[in-house]
DNA sequence: CTCTTTGGTATAATAAAATATATAATATGA
DNA sequence: TCATATTATATATTTTATTATACCAAAGAG
């Protein structure tokens, strides 16, 4: 699980402008419209949607904002359909690892899934992530306890917990069963 | 073109602002060695930490560069740690009671999460996201069919699936037990 | 106490983003 | 086909983000 390689080395003005035209052009707006709509000239959205511009954060905001999106998604890239099967996952627990996690969607970086088992009485620490990462975990089966900051929290099946990832955290298995995890690592959180 | 604040609500200029002081001084570096470093005026760095500042596209991908985090973590908000309980769930959604969805952490972020009960034999056609949103559901107890533009996807327990949410999508119980889902529906995908 | 580092301010100069306007090119529809 | 709306280009102008430089005050470190 680790956190190197989120990083999409990529011209950011192009994805904001691949991702500014499909939302216009998506959602029927010209160009004229939409500059007029949100204040901002249209020869700098022509700009910006051939990626030859140079955008302020305040324009970007515009846009953003007149669209109706998140600022990030105007910074983001498409995908498709994927699923991940368990039987298509990484080996099942052998009996000297007490902690396994396997990728559901490697292909995918700003978020990122996991399915972990984690053995009867077993418990795993993992390093610190880079700071503004996010953690979400759901016990799918069994039980587990979390501990975050030298605090403990205590999840039964089904329960879910969310924290900053940028810190010291351990799982630990306290009961005599399976316990079948779901992670959801965010890179990109408020 | 005013210079007044279009951004006033959730003014990114203070959110990028305070990250990079959290980032920054989190890592031990002075504004004029991360100036130097990146590329880019001392002076420019103090303006864009106090929010005072309308930063280029460059800049702010120079300066999440440099801090070696994703830009759109430049442009998030922080939280805590917070637990969802099965036993705590509020019900939403349902017209029949066919399908709930419980949202997990209602916050402010762009990572929703959600557990879904589907009843047996039961659908639920979900309304089409905006744009850019990215839905992952995972399969925690049962089976489930999904259909998204026409194709058909089958998912027993622990399996997961993801695709761009800003289509229709229908869910269905093919099996005569409940089915327990988890949702991860991500704003700012790629 | 000095010496140094760091955050912050003031000002002038420069680079460039954004606008306004006009016009051509390209589609789109009747 | 003509007519019209949209996209794209060109130029000149305004606005402003960014830089460079010098300076000040506070906080540590020696």
């Amino acid at each position: 699980m680790s956190t190197e390689n989120f990083w999409q080395e990529e011209d950011v003005g192009k994805r904001i402008g691949a991702n500014l035209r499909q939302f216009r052009v998506n959602r029927g707006i010209s160009m004229e419209a939409l500059a007029k709509q949100i204040g901002v000239s249209k020869l700098t959205l022509i700009k910006i949607e051939h990626g030859e511009a140079n955008p302020t954060l305040s324009v970007i905001w515009k846009i953003a904002n007149g669209l109706n999106i998140p600022i990030t998604t105007l910074l983001s890239i498409e995908s498709e359909v994927s699923i991940a099967r368990k039987k298509d996952g990484l080996k099942l627990i052998s009996s000297d690892d007490v902690f396994i996690a396997e990728p559901l969607f490697r292909s995918h970086n700003l978020t990122e899934l996991y399915r972990g088992y984690l053995q009867p009485g077993g418990e795993y620490v993992s390093e610190a992530h880079q700071p503004g990462v996010m953690e979400f975990i759901t016990v799918m089966s069994g039980q587990l306890t979390v501990e975050v900051d030298g605090d403990t929290y205590h999840l039964e099946e089904y329960d879910s917990i969310r924290f900053k990832g940028d810190r010291l955290h351990k799982y630990v298995n306290p009961a005599s069963s399976l316990t079948i995890l779901h992670f959801v690592i965010s890179y990109h959180n408020f």
